[in-house]
Parts: C-alpha cells; structure tokens; sequence
RNA sequence: GCGAGCGUAGCUCAGCUGGUUAGAGCACUAGACUGUGGAUCUAGGGGUCACGGGUUCAAGUCCCGUCGCUCGCCCCA
C-alpha cells in the first residue's frame, strides 16, 4: 500500500465525492453566466516569474509553497497556485485591454506545497470570478453579491458569514502603514516572535495575529478606518449601501487584511465555522495595481476565488446520479432485441442501464440498485406481441406497453430526475 | 516548516497485562430463485495488522525510523 498511494495531499476523486465537486463548479458557472461573466481557461503551469511578479516575494506563497521545477527547455515553471495571476498574464498577452469591461468565470486544480490538514491539500480546486476594468464600487458589488448568490444556490450560505474591510486607495493605505511600523515598532518588544517577522515583511499582518499578546497591543494600534482619505471613505459607504440594498449580510473586520501592495479598498471573506481552522471559503478583493505591476497598462480588478473542496464538505444535501431506466432482456432471444432497444432509447435522449449477465432476479436487484426508476422487460412474450413490460420500481406497478408507444410512456421516467436523498 | 494524536478487510470497529491458523457488522460475489427487485437464509472471496527495522521462545500488541491521515500553529480557498 506504501508504494501505490497517492502523493500526499493529493486526492481521487471518485463517483460519490467527483458528483459533489460537479455540482459546485456547475453552479457556480450557472450563476456566474447570470451575472455576465464568461468561462475562460489558463494553462496549470506558467513560467515562474508570473507568480512571483503577483504574489511578491515575502508572501509564504512565494517563499514556501510553490511546485517550482525547470522543464527540458531550462524554463522555470511553476504550477498555479491561484488563478488570478494567470488571468492577468492572460489579459495583458493576450491584448484583453480592448474588451474591457473584461468579466470572467474560471475553475480548475490548484497546487501548493503545504501541510495537508482538513480542507487544505497540495492539489485543490478553486471556482474563480474576475472583473478587470471597473474602477466603480459597483464592480466590488456585483462581485460580492455573486458569490453570496452561489453559496446561497448551493445552501450553503447560512453556515456563512460575510467578513468585509477596506484597505483603501494607495494612498490611505500608505499613510495607515506608516503608522503601524511606527506604534509597532515602539512596542517591538512586546511582539511575539511570528509578528516581529511580519513587522519587516508584511505589518498589516499583524493585525490577524492570534497571539495573545499580540492581541493585547492590537487594541490600541491605530485604526485602518482613521486613515482612510474622504474618496476611500465614500468608496467603502457605496460598497456597504450596494450590499445593504441586495439583502447581503456582512460584517465589518478592521483586521481583515491583505499585505501586498497592490491591493486596494474592498477585501472580504466568506468564513465558516464548520470546517475546524480552514474557515475561508470563499474570498477576495480589489487589485487596483496589479496589472500594473505586471507590465501592463494600468487597470482595475476585483475578484475571488472559492475553494470547491471546502465548498463539497458544506453541502447538506449531496447531489445524486440520475436515475436510470434498467433494460432486462429475458432470455437468449431477447438478448440483440434488448440491445437494440437500449441503443435507441439512448439515441432519444434516457439515460438506460442494459445489465450484462444474469436471469431477470438479478437484474431487477441490480437494477434496484443502481437506483433504477423503472425497469423495462423484454422476453420472448413480448417480443412476439411487438411489446415491453413496463414496470416502476417504486411502486411495483406494471403494464404492458407496445414497442410503439414506448417512448412516451417512459417519458416520466428520463434523467435526470433525482433519486429520493438516502 | 513547528507541536500533539492516530494507522487492523472496501467501510465502521473488536482483538485483555505480548501467547495457537486475526474476528464481527455493513458492503461485495454466488446459491436457495433460469418471467419479477427491495426481505430472509446459506456459502464464498477478500488482510504481507500502513511500511521497514529492533527487543523476545513468541509482536496486531513493546521500542525506533519512515510514510500517510487527523487536530492545532503558520498560511490560506
């Protein structure tokens, strides 16, 4: 068993747990076409330097947690960690700046080296939405509003709470740093150990810290919200009025932070109890400066992304296979006519199981299941009388139905009509 | 990367202070039942006790290492 199982923090998906991850990608893109937004697809793997450019250079992203290998050609490659780096890299080689506003769905596995625990692996799957081009806090409601939207369609949204904060322009956010560096910097000593490493790379930070110490002088640090210039200010009120009118519950979280540069104003997480340390569902922000520091013109961007595992572990109702017709040939010469008759009720669009082996008891026990709606019986009776037996397997009900007639009267019986919940 | 706990059949678990060929339930396969499923009964297949080493007359049980999972920390989806 050593050798053959899979790498840590990977995962199979198989049937019960692949339908799960299905539903959520497929709701999330329904919804996401609602709103406007197109699906679109970048490659797994970019050339490194696409997501150092993104991430920096502190973030343990960066640091720690990339899958970072040289290809035969001497590239350095990385495989994606997230997807709104690729996204940018798209937009600016691929000329995208004429078709702003630019709106886009997107989904697929991630990869990061780090600790496996409930909820985080080394290869996930996110659902991600972008907007590019809308520098208006209508952007950040739509945006946010979407995402409430699919939790809400997936069920999920009551086992949700809506943390949102500012960061305000480049500006605000520069003047509140300042600030940070210099209360913290007198209380240094004071710092836990984790935090005075944060102080030089990434002080916004510290904000979130856990430690109780931390907590202790985080009280009386400056307030992001007292640093907020009056355009930032009203940025943030238009965000909270827009949400206020959809119905979308939030709360405020003045440590609810991100540490690099280019983000600005709105950043917000769905978090959840339910998932033990791994609470964030679903999150994002506003990345005024992003495509700018990417090499290209500068340009506006707000999106999230959704984790699809920790989205499947919320489900309460788990989607199930559609329930098939069971085709049951009775007797040898029943045997091509059956396969016949499959092949043409597929062609016509019902989902059919033609078992391969066994007299009718088995058949109907596997039938039974598989979940089968109904099972059709085709024996030499039949055949003679140009007929099936029609009969439902929930109520045990059955009728003769000529060859004629059949697709009507197995009408109430196509897929996908769901199976009663276990 | 740091700290702690846990690995016995596909799943949930039992297996006493080390002591014969490692068990149960569920699931699976087959038969009772070659024109009628869900139930019942009977039989069967499945395990290098995560992997490797050590202690011992004897290891699923004790010790060490490795791998994996879980829970925190860190970080995040």
């Amino acid at each position: 068993m050593a050798t053959l199982q899979p790498v840590r923090g990977t995962h199979d998906l198989l049937p019960d747990e692949q339908r799960r991850h299905r539903h959520v990608v497929e709701a999330a893109r329904d919804v996401a076409a609602r709103y406007g937004f197109a699906e679109i697809a970048t490659p797994i793997f970019e050339f490194t330097e696409v997501f150092k450019r993104t991430l920096g250079d502190t973030s343990d992203i960066v640091t720690k947690e990339m899958y970072t290998f040289r290809d035969r050609g001497g590239e350095e490659i990385t495989l994606r960690p997230e997807y709104t780096a690729g996204i940018a890299r798209a937009f600016i080689s691929g000329g995208l700046a004429q078709e702003l506003p630019l709106k886009v769905f997107a989904s697929g596995p991630m990869f990061r080296y780090e600790r496996p625990q409930k909820g985080r692996l080394r290869q996930f799957h996110q659902i991600d939405v972008e907007i590019l081009g809308v520098p208006e806090p209508q952007a950040d409601i739509e945006v946010i509003a979407l995402g409430a939207h699919i939790l809400g369609e997936l069920g999920v949204l009551p086992r949700t709470t809506l943390e949102l904060n500012t960061l305000g322009d480049g500006e605000s956010r520069a003047a509140y740093r300042e600030a940070l560096v210099a209360y913290f910097s007198d209380h240094r000593a004071r710092l836990s150990e984790d935090s005075r490493a944060r102080l030089e790379r990434n002080p916004l930070r510290i904000l979130d810290s856990k430690d109780p110490g931390d907590r202790a002088l985080i009280g009386a640090a400056p307030r992001l919200s007292e640093h907020l210039n009056a355009a930032s200010t009203a940025f943030f009120a238009a965000v909270r009025e827009g949400l206020d009118i959809l119905g979308v519950r939030h709360t405020v979280n003045e440590r609810l932070v991100r540490g690099l540069d280019y983000y600005t104003h709105t950043a917000f997480e769905f978090t959840t109890e339910a998932l033990g340390a791994q609470g964030a569902v679903l999150a994002g922000g506003r990345y005024d400066k992003l495509i700018e520091a990417m090499g290209g013109t500068p340009t506006a961007g707000i999106g999230w992304a959704g984790g699809v595992e920790r989205l499947a572990m919320l489900l309460t109702d788990p989607p199930v296979a559609p329930r098939p017709i069971a085709l049951v040939p009775v007797g040898e010469a029943a045997q091509l006519p059956a396969l016949r008759l499959a092949h043409e009720l597929r062609g016509a669009g019902f989902c059919v199981e033609l078992g391969y082996r066994g007299n009718i008891g088995r058949r109907l026990k596997r039938a039974d299941k598989l979940g089968a709606a109904c099972a059709v019986l085709i024996g030499e009776d039949e055949l003679a009388r140009g007929a099936i037996t029609l009969r439902d397997l929930d109520t045990g009900a059955q009728r003769e139905v000529a060859l004629a007639d059949i697709a009507a009267a197995l009408a109430r019986f196509r897929a996908p009509a769901a199976a009663p919940a276990p």
